[in-house]
DNA sequence: GATGAATGAGTATTCATTCAT
DNA sequence: CATGAATGAATACTCATTCAT
């Protein structure tokens, strides 16, 4: 009955767009207006779609996350040894992939609401949370097959993550191309060394690990 | 010459409830207005002091990484002796007082604006870097003394701030203050690590380099 | 014939969910919007059943003017005798029933609107003269039977509204319920008083009709 | 210091032109965009004027009471003999000046506000009261001259009030002059009637003034 | 009978800013 | 040094309404 629903179409396209229009005017500067007049519509119809501004900025933080849990996916380590998994895990997590999806502007701007809105704190917590914990799982898959040593997989999990957010804050003020990707192989070759060399007894097996891995970053 | 003119000391006041609004309402609702009205004077007279919201923008980014300085102060540590310098500099950095000391929500919205403010940028690059470098300083002179033993002063200086604003990004979002603790520590450790075990040959005087540090945290 | 269309009583339900809006946010913020939230129905809906929101607003005016021909109900009259009858209608007019039943703020709003809309103020007019005339052809039969004298049943019929109408202008302010009542009765006095006394010769009669009414006021 | 303020001038203007443009257009439909094209001025001016819409309906409301005040003005009795004074006093309240000075529309929206404003409501009961009031203290000096016999003033006085306002409740619907001259002539009577005859023993001075005031009516 | 898409006009309000005093 | 007048652009949002399904 009635007419069918554009709802879930209409509202990621308008998500795509004011993205877009807050990339080029910062977050702040993304009006309705402005997303509208870029989709050629009429404002009032973004607002038949997000009853407020807050919610239509609450999609794009779900939409920039959906991202995140995106390139550090899961499922694509399935079926694999758990070897080659961590590798390419560790690959995904250091490649450059995430710095051209991701405006740092538009990030950081989203990244600073969860300050004020209890909400969007808890959904970056969550997210932070879970891509440690699915890494954290691979590490002990790969203890538990003997592949690497690691006393405390959670520890190292969060201390690549550390690294990686630590990384990329300081990286995206580099402009230089080339130092940005020595920089970043200095941090990936970092957090191999977490994996594999923190633990003493298991320095053969960690080495070659890690020679893999400078290998195929 | 000597004393301050009247007009960078009303600048600073202003710059300072500028920043108490932005803490409150977010950097992009602070106003001019709301900030004139919170000092009880004429919105006019701001822009007095400060031609354009933008220069009151920058006045607070300036105002900010002044505050980052004063935190990771160099000259605190002349006159002692390099051990307990590098000792004060680690517990500095992994210390709770910027967390009182900066809004995390206004700090992330003021770095958002160097990706579309090239000024800004390098003001934060440079600020980074100067960090960076006054603790690459203090590592060479521990080496030199014979104190540490570290190949790439530079490359550890740089990894520890990493995992600095890296632990920072995701503290921010840790509410139990004991789980906050927790980590932190957890995080310090790592940088002490850094210091002192990365090298093998270094091992023993690392050892108790690190046991004063975590004794003293 | 015979059984309501479906329409009328959807029309009605509208209607009593409009006003309801119109008391709680006052007439001019009644939206057909809210309206249909507070019916969970679709906005369009109600456009289905009233073609603009002056017609809907047309249809709030006839419910409440049939409200205020029910409270001063003719045929409720109809075969007591009548002296009862005119007591009953004066206990009535002055009864606090319709305070329950209207809200003040709607009321005078809808009344506001007759002085920019010639067919809202014939309606009015109509209303309040009919009462008028029912109320004047019943003073009338008292004089016939010989009740009450009165030389222009016509001017003390209006006079009682007039009293009527102006008491509930002041009372509406009035937010104590005894003095409210208070007052109330001092009206109605005054209205008995027009009924019997107003004219000399018939003191003895008007005195027994006014100490009846006061009694079952 | 600073500039001259315009503000009380300014202000008086900008609300004649509201009431203006919501005599023309209803209240409810009075805008703050409307208000600023027909005085030729930035809307924002308005806004600099009145922070807010609401408190610009408050200063018409002032506005419009001050308006009443000035009609039954009080001082313009002093110095008149009381007999004179009261008939004066009910000349104006009889008079049809308001009529020209007050839009009924504009009127009623207003008194409805008080219904969902307790503020609003404070003012018109004061107002009223004061009013009442008024009148009383005149009846009063009229009682104690002896020109006049009233056992109770204030209720006289209140009654009188009464009678004003439901006269003017059903006279903003008559569109005819001559009925609107000849009712509200009759309720004038009915006010002379209430001060004199209401109490049996005065009815020589009472008739004398009666026909007084309505040769002067 | 009912829903949802879409429009376009309108609202109050906020803002940064300029200028006169 | 400070205030207030004045502007003009922008904002989110609400509204009534039309039309397709």
């Amino acid at each position: 009955m009635g007419r069918k629903s554009l709802k879930t179409i209409r509202q990621k396209e308008i998500i795509r767009v004011f993205y877009k229009v807050a990339k080029k005017e910062g977050l702040e500067n993304a009006s309705i207006a402005k997303t509208a007049a870029a989709l050629n519509i009429n404002p009032s119809l973004i607002l038949h779609y997000f009853a407020t501004r807050e919610q239509l900025v609450s999609g794009l933080i779900d939409y920039i996350l959906d991202q995140y849990l995106l390139i550090y996916r899961v499922d694509r380590y399935n079926g694999h040894d758990p070897r080659s998994s961590l590798l390419a895990a560790i690959d995904n997590i250091f490649s450059k992939k995430w710095n051209a999806l991701f405006d740092d502007g538009v990030s950081y701007s989203c990244y600073s609401l969860a300050f004020r809105d209890r909400k969007i704190k808890r959904k970056y917590k969550l997210l932070l949370d879970r891509l440690r914990k699915t890494l954290e799982d691979l590490i002990r898959l790969c203890v538990d097959e003997g592949i690497i040593t690691a006393k405390d997989p959670a520890r190292i999990a969060d201390l690549i993550f550390v690294l990686v957010d630590g990384a990329y804050y300081y990286l995206s003020l580099v402009d230089s191309k080339t130092e940005y990707q020595r920089r970043l192989d200095a941090y990936k070759q970092q957090a191999i060394q977490l994996l594999s060399l923190n633990d003493a007894p298991a320095q053969r097996r960690g080495k070659k690990f890690s020679r893999a891995c400078s290998a195929g970053g």
